[in-house]
DNA sequence: AGAATGATCCTCT
DNA sequence: GAGGATCATTCTC
């Protein structure tokens, strides 16, 4: 049974949601911290909050959706495995990698072209103990603070691959943005090709990121 | 068909 | 701080 406020709050969502597609990709980036990453599981409800993010743009030779030339130009080249950041905004771009973690993305502008957010860290709200039993460790500050480590606590597969993140069982809910000088900005983290960008965002002073 | 690479994590020292 | 695990994806031959 759906009430009016929780459908007042779901127009507000929706509203927020779909004006987030309008800014550029690292802005996005930013916007998104402080934004709620909610998995409606069979053992329950798993939600947190993001903290670190990392934008991944169409003329950024790091992004998986451009490949680098031999005389060093770059081209956009879309295969099984990118698809889906080809695709529209606000979907899911889940992609398996080291032959072990599953790493998270937000698409975030429109068709064709390749752009997402990486959900790098969020600070666990609900759910810790089912988080820690996908884990296999009790130490909460382990659970989430990284791409690889908050999927597995959150149960996050490639069957989510293209899942649209404004509708359950897996959503994003924006918030309010952070001040400015909440916002620390620095470089990527384990990439090796445009290593200078400063498109790493975090939650100054947050315990819950990746790494320093 | 073969080889290289990787938006990571964990376990050491 | 360094190195190994482990395998899907992609490119090259």
């Amino acid at each position: 049974m759906l009430s009016v406020s929780d459908s007042v709050d779901a127009a507000i969502v929706r509203t927020a949601w779909q004006e987030l597609w309008q800014y550029t990709t690292p802005e996005i980036a930013q916007r998104l911290l402080g934004a709620l990453l909610v998995h409606a599981t069979a053992d329950g409800l798993l939600v947190g909050r993001i903290v670190e993010t990392e934008a991944y743009s169409s003329d950024d030779p790091a992004c998986h959706g451009v490949r680098t030339l031999a005389d060093g130009s770059t081209v956009h080249r879309c295969t099984p495995r990118n698809t889906a950041m080809f695709g529209p905004p606000g979907r899911a771009y889940v992609y398996f990698t080291y032959g072990a973690h599953y790493l998270l993305n937000v698409v975030t502008q429109p068709a064709g072209q390749p752009e997402a957010v990486l959900i790098r860290a969020v600070e666990p709200l609900e759910g810790i103990s089912n988080m820690c039993t996908r884990r296999g460790t009790a130490v909460v500050t382990q659970l989430t603070n990284g791409p690889g480590k908050l999927t597995q606590a959150f149960g996050i597969t490639g069957t989510y691959n293209g899942h649209d993140l404004s509708q359950p069982p897996l959503r994003i809910l924006p918030g309010d943005s952070l001040p400015v000088a909440e916002i620390a900005v620095a470089t990527r983290i384990g990439i090796s090709r445009a290593t200078t960008r400063p498109w790493r965002f975090y939650v100054r002073q947050s315990p819950w990121i990746s790494k320093r």
